[in-house]
DNA sequence: CATATAAATCAAGATATATTGATATATTAG
DNA sequence: CTAATATATCAATATATCTTGATTTATATG
């Protein structure tokens, strides 16, 4: 029960659909990339990104200082099926900017 | 995204979760049923039957001043999947108090 | 070691959701 | 119509969640 829980209280924030959606969409990303391309403050992200790592969705991998996150592989049926919804919802997605590779990020 | 969202709030509570394994169990049942059999008060039972069906998980079928409340159908796939995971989950189900047959509802 | 950067965590305030008890609505029976 | 019963809604309170800005942690570099 309470992994069900979990995985779908992450589910129940806009800003996390939006966040996975991303990922879906664009792959491994760092914070900073997702701040710069969802226009979102750091700890805002931050927050967001551990409670859809904790409920299974994300994974991290650290590169130095920064943490990229991407959507964990395998995913259990549940969540696949949840991903698959959200990625057919009428969503404007914004632009991506990814700062960590051209080195500007100084977010 | 309304729609996802509305649908995810409504499996994001552990009261809901059981009413939805407990109908997937029995099938219809009125209110108070539902009130003798999980020992919760109608007004609570209520709030959550309605947030149930409006998110399109139940139907509600009226026979005099008792409303059959059961899972409606046909559900699309991902409520069915939802469904699912719950069945599976490791739920202590109380035992069913079909009062509305007995004739015996003053609660 | 000192500084800078990326990310994580914390504290405070705002918003949403759940629970309870009281009240309102609707249907049935007399 | 009146009384009784089942359900729905409301008001108040409690609890949880989200957002922001500030602080802390961790890594890299001079």
């Amino acid at each position: 029960m309470d992994d069900f829980l979990k995985t779908v209280a992450a589910l129940n924030d806009e800003t996390r659909v939006l966040i996975l959606r991303f990922f879906d969409e664009h792959g491994a990303l760092c914070v900073c990339d997702l701040q710069a391309s969802l226009g979102m403050i750091q700890s805002r992200l931050s927050r967001h990104l551990k409670i859809l790592k904790e409920a299974g969705f994300l994974r991290v991998e650290r590169k130095g200082t920064w943490a990229y996150y991407s959507i964990r592989s395998p995913l259990d049926r549940f969540r696949v099926e949840a991903l698959e919804e959200i990625r057919h919802l009428d969503i404007e997605l914004p632009e991506l900017q990814k700062l960590s590779q051209t080195g500007e990020c100084t977010i």
